[in-house]
DNA sequence: TCAATTCATAGCCAACGGGTTATCAATACA
DNA sequence: TGTATTGATAACCCGTTGGCTATGAATTGA
């Protein structure tokens, strides 16, 4: 049962997939034959790639006559963003409780 | 050549090693020990993943005795905010540029 | 000093993942 | 209508990874 971290995490972790998705989100919107002259691999892969971060809802296909165009949904990075400040969250409180002992120590 | 986004990605793609991320984040140190009593696998298994979590600068050990605590580094995860900032970056600035184009069309 | 505890390392194995080539479906065009 | 183009899918290969057991090193305590 992966959650939506587990997804996203493994989703960006390949750098040949991220860095699909880091062209879509600098240049925008791009067909399949775009991003394979770029990509260093073959276009099966990349279409596999493209794939795997539309199941992660990373990505959009939009289908005009034998192309498709692929774009960046970038709302599907909010998980990761709360993921950091949860932890950064927990990490604070924690100084904070050091803080307060510390406090209640100088009384 | 993994840059820092490589190897943070792929350390935190695990979701057991993820898991013993977020315990130590937070509830503090924790001996190897104490970490492998709640996890569902073997103390070996949980040091590895440790070794890997220590490696991408995420974790730090400290020795005492024949325990090992480990605790989270958190400001590991710097690298992780910047990059989810620059995606969103590219996003707003295309975004703008649509504006402007839109704005300049009215004119 | 000997036994027990704590953790790391080594070696092994099955599953997964990312690459390839081959091929097919759909569309565009001469 | 026949051919070329575009992208997705299938089948396969191989390196990586995450789990295990066995074992060793270091420390503690009887």
């Amino acid at each position: 049962m992966p959650n939506a971290h587990d997804v996203l995490f493994k989703t960006l972790a390949d750098p040949t997939r991220r860095a699909l998705f880091e062209r879509l989100c600098r240049e925008g919107e791009q067909t399949v034959g775009a991003l394979t002259s770029e990509a260093r691999i073959s276009q099966p892969a990349v279409s596999k790639h493209l794939g795997l971060l539309k199941q992660a809802g990373l990505v959009r296909d939009r289908h005009e006559g034998r192309q498709t165009h692929y774009s960046a949904e970038l709302g599907a990075l909010a998980p990761l963003v709360d993921w950091t400040k949860e932890m950064a969250g927990f990490w604070e409180s924690r100084f904070d409780d050091l803080e307060n002992l510390l406090n209640r120590m100088d009384q």
